[in-house]
DNA sequence: TCCCTATCTTTACATCGTAAAGATCAGATA
DNA sequence: TATCTGATCTTTACGATGTAAAGATAGGGA
């Protein structure tokens, strides 16, 4: 889209496998291995180093940049290479997504294991899940972008399982009650649901540039997080009808 | 993308002006607008039926469906002619996002307006929020998926502003409180934030399909507009840090 | 009457996703 | 050891998209 800024990708022979063929023998010719092959024509670990790619893709470029082309020419193969290993653009995404969540449940996890004191405890994981929002902002991005994604993928959807499980699990704890995995009280449901609406609603809100107005209204100096905490912890309830 | 399904586009002349050119004359020969022009070369009021068009392209076939030349295709005009209106896609997007807040806020005004009890009062912006956000996906999304809007545009900029004052205002009646256009205490700006998280993220996880598994386990038949209110309710407050 | 200008259409081009066919190579099989 | 097979990667090709630029067509004033 908008044309673009450069990468001519005129450029054939991906990698430069240090062929040299100088004349053009229409015959294949097998050329045999040429001694000093700079990078061989099968990568050996093409997959991964495509994953890696496209997270580097998509932090520089944003989501809008994460093409199945560009990531080809970030890992330095053809344009078509990925198709072998993904199927197509929504396969890579989804992968890259499942590992987004993967990450992101690690860092909550170890959030937590580093909490000690109560407040600590309570905070820890809403923090880290803002935070890692905040680092990888293009990652989040694409984890919460449904329409890309394809939930069949067993890795996609055994990843953001886990993600949900984790939360449910910690407001269970922070209620003193076991959820069960198959039924929901209302008041259960409704407690689950406020926790992960309010902080998801309010990562969504400030990585899209929505929370700045109310920031810069703040008392000086005041950060995202210190808001949050506010968010949070403030017991002071509306009391009355609005509208 | 993916290939598409039909439309084969290689009809040209989009809209049948009724030309009947028998003759191939090389020559433009302006031919004197045939008695019963069908549709004449000028629209008239071609922008607002691509944002018309737009829409109906947006609700029908999604966001990814959002494209110029669908567009221009649902009104019958040539592929370049949105162009002309708009400048770019994202100009075209910008408009339609307008359109989406200023229909969002008249239905919350109007939503406003018909509460009569103090709980309906409480209840009736959030729940006219969500109401409009099932009654048009693709406006929500397009509305709150920034990388694709231009705010510098004046009338995306204020019809989304309209929306956060709006807002901050029923927050402030809330809290009985005048809240003055420049200046915010932490917990004043935290109640706006938790209210505007809370209802938006909420909005977000269940268009995206991400509360399905919580409706799901909870009693039978409960609806999402029933779980929305439990969660802005209940004043249950968990008392014991999580994690 | 003539021409200017906004509006709309054509044409063109770079990029994208994806399919299909060819090239290359590692390892099994004989 | 020689050959074959299948996985991996490259080429080539095609339709779709956004956008720029040039041509065609009126509507409305000079």
């Amino acid at each position: 889209m908008t044309k673009s800024e450069i990468k001519s990708e005129t450029a054939h022979s991906p990698r430069n496998r240090g062929t040299t063929s100088s004349s053009a023998s229409a015959r294949p010719a097998r050329r045999a291995a040429s001694a000093k092959t700079e990078t061989p024509y099968h990568h050996g670990a093409l997959r991964e180093a495509l994953l890696q790619a496209a997270e580097r893709v998509l932090e520089r470029e944003g989501l809008a940049g994460l093409t199945l082309r560009a990531v080809a020419r970030e890992a330095g193969v053809s344009h078509a290479a990925p198709t072998h290993h993904f199927g197509d653009l929504t396969g890579l995404v989804s992968e890259l997504a499942a590992i987004g969540f993967r990450q992101f449940n690690a860092a909550m996890v170890s959030a937590c294991d580093a909490a000690t004191t109560p407040l600590e405890r309570t905070l820890a994981r809403p923090k880290a899940y803002v935070a890692y929002a905040q680092a990888h902002p293009g990652m989040y991005g694409l984890m919460f972008r449904t329409e890309r994604l394809d939930y069949s993928r067993p890795s996609l959807h055994e990843a953001s399982e886990a993600s949900f499980a984790g939360l449910a699990n910690a407001i269970g704890a922070m209620r003193q009650e076991q959820i069960s995995g198959d039924a929901l009280t209302l008041d259960q449901g409704a407690a689950i649901a406020r926790a992960w609406s309010m902080v998801h609603g309010f990562t969504t809100l400030l990585l899209d540039g929505r929370l700045k107005d109310i920031l810069e209204r703040l008392p000086k100096g005041t950060t995202a997080e210190q808001l949050l905490q506010a968010m949070l912890t403030s017991t002071v309830v509306p009391k009355l009808p609005g509208c």
